[in-house]
DNA sequence: ACCAGTAGGTACCAATTCGTAACTCATGGA
DNA sequence: TCCATGAGTTACGAATTGGTACCTACTGGT
């Protein structure tokens, strides 16, 4: 999703969480900001082994949008081999809390539905 | 985007933020949600016209999705013609704190915005 | 001479997505 | 009798998406 077409088609303008959350939604985006928040800067190589499954192409993609959205820095060293090294910008690092309390909303319902489903089961055991 | 295929294609199985995420993310799910939120439980109909531009279609979509996942309820009463109300269960409750945090941000990363590029502008005509 | 690694870019291709338009069922109104 | 309403469902089709495979340039290792 490239940051230029937040609303969709038509009308409906300005939500500003719109804008947010088409950032954040895209795919593979919460594992590279996470990544880049637990483990520092990185460079494209680590990023990628870390983000297990991604191509060359999403992650160049997401981390230019990321970039674009002033959330994640692109530093380029022109060695050779050339070094690029991400890492979070102030803004990306606005979003540590609520990236938190979303993951922690989370895990409490991933919990939650756990124990419903065992007790569900429970209950079928005890039935039969 | 429907919630049985959270984990894009292949491994990175299970971050908790991936579930919630994906389902904030969907296409006119936040306006659905603001909604529910701030003109309590409405009929399909209703919400409808309040999401300017989502088509039939789309709506049912997202409201199935956000049923799934326990967000939003649907109360089906058989009249005729049928009376369909939706409203934010305790769990799309839960999600007000972060959506409204998100908001802000989203809102004063706009402000900021704005005032950076008037900043620019100035600067441009100070200088020519 | 050949291969590997770094940080990508490009072309192609299949699958998914979302919109549009038409259809449903049953009733009440002009 | 024909139309509109409410809450959808279905079929179709064009556009977007994201993966794969292949290309770059440069150098260090064997």
């Amino acid at each position: 999703m490239d940051a230029s077409k937040q609303t969709h088609g038509k009308e409906s303008a300005s939500c500003p969480m719109d804008f947010i959350l088409r950032m954040l939604m895209g795919p593979w985006t919460t594992y590279i900001l996470y990544n880049l928040k637990t483990h520092g800067p990185q460079r494209f190589g680590e990023l990628k082994r870390r983000v297990a499954g991604i191509s060359a192409k999403m992650l160049t993609e997401r981390l230019r949008t990321l970039e674009g959205a002033a959330l994640v820095r692109r530093d380029y060293e022109a060695t050779i081999p050339p070094k690029v090294t991400y890492s979070l910008t102030q803004r990306g690092h606005e979003l540590d809390d609520v990236l938190g309390k979303l993951a922690e909303i989370g895990m409490r319902w991933e919990a939650e539905d756990a124990a419903l489903r065992a007790a569900r089961a429970a209950e079928l055991k005890a039935a039969e």
